[in-house]
DNA sequence: AGGGTGACTGCTA
DNA sequence: GTAGCAGCCACCC
């Protein structure tokens, strides 16, 4: 465990995934753009450098292809389907592969 | 101070 | 439709 602060620009990757409403996710451009980064890569790295699983639904956040990316650091294993048992339980459905069952559950 | 990485994206073959 | 390459920004060593 790093347990490290969170920079200023992760905060706000942060706050602006709390600001996704419950039965919606986020694509990782759209989060940048709304940061006004303009690269979704950096906005990645945010969250695999910083466990704040419980603190922030990083879970909301999906790549462009609506699909699932990873959780906790982690591109695959049980935490991936954690995720998407509680994106599921939050009422956004996602398909086998991960990917994003409900168009509509996309925030733009 | 410099180089390398990545939970990404977009285009091209 | 799948595969590979380049661009991008922020963080880590």
């Amino acid at each position: 465990m790093k347990n490290r602060q969170p920079t200023a620009f992760e905060h706000r990757v942060y706050a602006a995934i709390s600001e996704i409403p419950i039965g919606k996710v986020m694509t990782y451009k759209a989060l940048a753009e709304k940061l006004g980064c303009g690269s979704s890569q950096a906005v990645g790295q945010a969250l695999k450098r910083n466990p704040n699983a419980p603190e922030v639904p990083c879970h909301r956040v999906i790549n462009s292809r609506l699909e699932i990316a990873g959780y906790m650091g982690k591109l695959e294993g049980d935490e991936i389907t954690l995720k998407l048992e509680l994106l599921a339980a939050e009422g956004v459905e996602f398909d086998s592969c991960g990917k994003l069952n409900d168009e509509a559950c996309l925030t733009v």
